[in-house]
Formats: C-alpha cells, sequence, structure tokens
DNA sequence: TTGAAAGCGCTAACAT
DNA sequence: ATGTTAGCGCTTTCAA
C-alpha cells in the first residue's frame, strides 16, 4: 500500500506538502505542485480512508436511511437513493445505506461512531421515533418527507398538501362533482406517514372551498382489493366521475376495473395520478398526472445537507410546487 | 467525544483492556468486563469508525455497487440491495452505496482507499469492464450475475439457464408446440448482460429436445411495445399457445392484450412468468412463474463475501435452482 | 512557499 | 488476566 510518505519521498518533498497539493488548503507552487501530482500518479497513491478520517474527523461520508417497508413504491425510493448517492459524489462524499430495521439505534451508531458527517432520513413519519435523537445531536441531517413538528430540522418533500389541491382544481374545472380518492395501503394512514395524510388534507380542503364531495378509500393495490373498493365508491356515490390516485399498485387495476364496467376514460370518468412520470406515462392509459419528483429530492436533500456540514445555513422545510401533467386519462364531466 | 483512554480510565484499567473487552479477542475476568461495560455504558461511548480503521486496516464496510440502468425491474435490484444490507450488519458490516456511473473508476478508489473491505457487483455483465480490475487486486468481491469468464471469481445468481428449461419443460408437458419468449428490453441483449442471454440459451436447448418451436421477441415493455410485439408474433406463428415472460413490465400489458383479443388464459393460451413473486400474485391473472429469489441471491452474496474477508474458501458459482410455481395462467394447450 | 512534528483514537504485539 | 507501548496514515498547527 503507497502511503503519502512514500509520495514526498518520491517527490523530494514533505509529507504535509503532499497533503496540501491534496487539499489545496494552502498556496503550493506550481513546480511542486506537477511534481507531487505525478508522483502520485506514477506510485499509484490513493490516500487512506481510515487515516483520514481519524486526523481529520471527516468521514466523507453521508448515511441514508431508508425504509424497508414493502407498502411503499419501491422505484420510487431507489430513485432517490440513487440521486443521493451521485450528487452526495459530486460533493466528494459517499452514501452509507442504512435500512430502516435497526431504527433508532442506527442513528446513534453512525453519529456516535464518526462513520458518517451527517444522515438523510427517508419515509420520515408525522411523529417519527428517530427525531429526538436527531435533534439532540450536532450532526447535520436532513429529511425527506415532513414530520408534524418541523422545528430545528431540515425538510425537503413535495408539497402534497398543494398536490392535492391541484387534482381537485383540475377536475372541479372540468366540471366533476362527485369524486374519489384511492390512496395508499392503510398501513401507510396507520403509521401516519406526512405525505399521504397532507395529500388527503389538500384535497379535503379544496374540494370544500369548490364545493365537491370526495370520498377516501385506502388501497392495499393490486386487481381484488381495488375491486372491492370500486365497487362500493359507485354504490356509495353513483355519481362519481372523478379519481384521484395516490398508489402506484392500484393505477392499472383501476384502468382495467373501470373498463371492464364499460366506464370510458377519459369520456365516462376521468383518473388523475399521483405518480412517477414513468407510471403515468407506460399506464394503459396515458394518465393525467403530479409526478413525484424523486430525483430532485434527492438532490436537493444532498445540496441541503453538504451546505449544513460546511455550516451554511439553509432554509428550514423546501416544498417543492408540484406540477401537473395533463394527458389523456381527464375530461369534461359527463 | 467519547474515547477509549476515557473509559480505561472510568474503569481503572488500561485502554488495551477495553480494547479486549470490545473485541472479545482475548480472556477477561468477569468483573473487570462488567466493570468496563458499565462505563461504557454510562460514558455512552462509542468506538470511532476511522481510528478502528487505522489502527486495524479493516473498515468493516461492504462496497456494493448497484448499476443505476432504467431498463432493469427495480423493485428486484431494492429487494437485493435491501437484503445485502441487513445481512451485512448482522456480520458486523455496513454498506457503502456505489452507484454505476462511477465505472471501473469506482473499485479503483475504494479498493485503494481502504474505504471498504469488501465489494459485491450487481448487474454483471457477460464482458464486464470491472472484471480485470477485480482480478487485479486482493480485496475480496462477489458478484451478483455471471460473466463470460468467472475464473477466479466467486459468484450468486440464479440458475437461469435451469430457469428458462424449466419453462419450457412445463409448456411442452402441457402440449404446447409453439412458444414465445417475451424478452427484456433490447439494450439489455446488446449490452450482453449474462441472465438474459442464459435464460434464452436454457429455453432454446430444451425446447430443441423436446421438439418445440420457439419465438424469441425483445420488449421494452409497456402497452405499445407489447402490442407490436404480439400481433407480430401471431402473424409469424398463429398456432403460438405459450409464452414465457421474462419482462416485468411486459407481463401485465401482455395479459391485457390477450383478454382484448378475446384469447383466455389459460384455456386458450399458457402464460409463464419468471419474476418476482410478488408481481406473479399480484398480476391480474396469478402467473405460473419460475421467482426471482432477490433476497436469497442479496444473503448468500453476503455470506459468501464475509467468509472470504475471514479467509475461508468458497465455492467459485453458486447456482441457485429455480422453482417453478404453478398457478392458474397455464393449462393444457388447446 | 515549505518543513517538522504533534497528535487523532484505536489495535495488537510484547511484557508481566 | 492485564498493562505498556509502538505504530496505523493523515491533518494541521507552529516554525522557518
Amino acid at each position: 500500500m503507497v502511503t503519502l510518505a512514500e509520495v514526498a519521498r518520491h517527490a523530494g518533498v514533505s509529507a504535509s506538502t503532499v497533503s496540501y497539493v491534496l487539499s489545496g488548503k494552502r498556496p503550493i507552487s506550481a513546480a511542486t505542485r506537477l511534481q507531487v501530482e505525478q508522483s502520485i500518479r506514477e506510485l499509484g497513491y490513493h490516500p487512506n480512508a481510515g487515516a483520514r478520517a481519524l486526523a481529520s474527523s471527516r468521514s466523507n461520508i453521508i448515511a441514508l436511511m431508508v425504509p424497508l417497508r414493502t407498502d411503499m413504491y419501491v422505484p420510487v425510493m431507489m430513485e432517490i437513493a440513487i440521486a443521493v448517492a451521485t450528487t452526495a459524489r459530486t460533493h466528494g462524499y459517499d452514501v452509507l445505506l442504512l435500512t430502516g430495521e435497526e431504527g433508532p439505534e442506527a442513528v446513534r451508531r453512525v453519529t456516535g461512531s464518526g462513520l458518517a458527517d451527517a444522515m438523510i432520513l427517508m419515509d420520515v413519519e408525522l411523529d417519527d421515533e428517530r427525531l429526538p435523537l436527531l435533534r439532540g445531536t450536532d450532526q447535520p441531517s436532513v429529511l425527506i418527507g415532513l414530520p408534524a413538528d418541523t422545528s430545528g430540522l431540515t425538510c425537503v418533500d413535495l408539497d402534497f398538501r398543494a398536490t392535492g389541491a391541484l387534482c381537485v382544481e383540475h377536475l372541479a374545472m372540468l366540471g366533476h362533482r362527485d369524486i374519489a380518492v384511492i390512496g395508499e395501503a392503510p398501513a401507510v394512514y396507520e403509521r401516519h406517514t406526512g405525505f399521504a395524510e397532507r395529500t388527503l388534507v389538500g384535497i379535503r380542503s379544496r374540494a370544500r372551498e369548490l364545493g365537491l364531495r370526495v370520498l377516501h378509500r385506502p388501497c392495499e393495490g393490486g386487481y381484488e382489493a381495488m375491486a372491492a373498493i370500486l365497487t362500493r365508491i359507485l354504490d356509495e356515490r353513483p355519481g362519481t366521475s372523478g379519481f384521484v390516485v395516490q398508489n402506484e399498485q392500484a393505477v392499472e387495476p383501476l384502468l382495467a376495473l373501470l373498463r371492464r364496467q364499460g366506464r370510458a376514460v377519459p369520456e365516462d370518468v376521468s383518473v388523475v395520478a399521483i405518480c412517477p412520470e414513468q407510471v403515468a406515462v407506460q399506464a394503459s392509459v396515458r394518465l393525467t398526472s403530479v409526478s413525484i419528483p424523486a430525483q430532485e429530492m434527492g438532490r436537493q436533500a444532498v445540496e441541503r445537507l453538504v451546505a449544513k456540514i460546511d455550516g451554511h445555513a439553509t432554509d428550514e422545510v423546501l416544498l417543492i410546487a408540484p406540477e401537473l401533467t395533463v394527458r389523456t386519462s381527464t375530461g369534461s364531466a359527463p
């Protein structure tokens, strides 16, 4: 293994000079810099991560805590994780993958050991048990998602309240009066995941303002669950002509069932989805949708985290504005 | 920050004693162990990861290189990644997430810096450019997937050749003579990803032995792509009565299109899928399938990697035997 | 612009 | 069964 000392010897300079060439923390003459860089290349030198971490008390690692729930839509999580990893690299950070399994304990382990300089938490619950620990440490962190109390926390998320409102407005504008919301799995609401509840709040309050009636039904996803729910909805509110779907697993089943019942989309029924763009585009009907900006969320989380690590202040909460893209699944109410 | 020295002082023992209590690498009397453990708890001590890595030249980190392709089925990747992370934790390792973006360079960076003790590579291509680097280093590694030349490498994968054969056998036994294979996206074949090609080899060779005719069509997934391909297949071989699908994105479109054409599953047409169990079960028809053992692959990869780190020999290649589960999408040929 | 040297917190011989 | 101590490879003062 090649050490910094060997590079120094080979280049005919001191160890500190090599170190400073690497870090750029003090001026180096062009000549020595070139010499050192050449030695580094010739010897194939790579700084030792452990030594660096020990001496500088910075690991250049960001911890990313991903949930291991089966009821969340996995591709979104993955897209965020990948965006986090690639953005982190552009700032010189690597990403440590923590699964939710360890829970709050993982937070302690990572902060305590100096394994990571900072952390990003995904899938935050309204009253998340990891939050007290985060508030109690000086380790920078960013949440993807919004807890009930955001004081002292930095959060990044899609503005789901506005998203819900936007979907309702679109349907209202098209003349729909009775709308149904196909939501996430019941467990998602039970554990009070912020985004699901906020969407609902946005939907309900705008619906009230605009005088629409709303039926909300959580849904496990899949054909059977969706079939049962659809039947119930149409029994309770036969006049329902607009659907808002916030559950990727329910999208295709819903479309198939409507078709089977002879309800044409968008002539008889309109469907707005809250889902990744890919799902909206690849569905059997191109869906009018508000897309979930997974990449943007991952990127923003890292940018904010890096700013915090570097001691720059950041806004406490970033809510990304939703954008509704009209495709072919919505039209005027019958 | 609490250091080992402080714990030692607090417990009235030497630093090495504390270290040995932690590592268990030498016998400690019950009395001192208890005392030390209590001091650790009282002071809230966590060993510093950097110092530990420097002194022991072991980081207790495993690097996991995931592809960032959009044409692979993401949930499987995620499931593997999570299985890797949780299994790694049970062995005392954390997982560093590397995206494919950096390519071979990442291998060099991680091995050179001692950031990770070992690495797992996913989505290996038949002639992967990262392999020379792996062979040239003494850092333990395990591949998930099978390259063309496995010499000197440890690999874990589903036996896709046997998987292909198994699907054909099942259809042959039911009397089907003309079968069509709906494959992965063309790009997957173009980059010579091992699993897709091996499946095809398994299908073709068994089909030849059993006297079946096979049509293979790569498919991007989605309704439009699937529609075009299905039309072509039924034009070319109107007698096609068995389908093997190895593309999660094409499963539902295929089923919907068959339905629309009035071809009943399984009465008129049989469909076998190669996909995660969840997809097979949640589809609009419960699919006869060979499931992709994502968890098992992740787990096995870690077990083998840890064995290698500890200097134990491991079999070069582990091919997990496929299991075909009969559900309701296959039946006797018409 | 550069060098010398003191740690960073831990592990693992070597002693006892 | 426990203590002493010499590093591990790097960063960063302090000096020049």
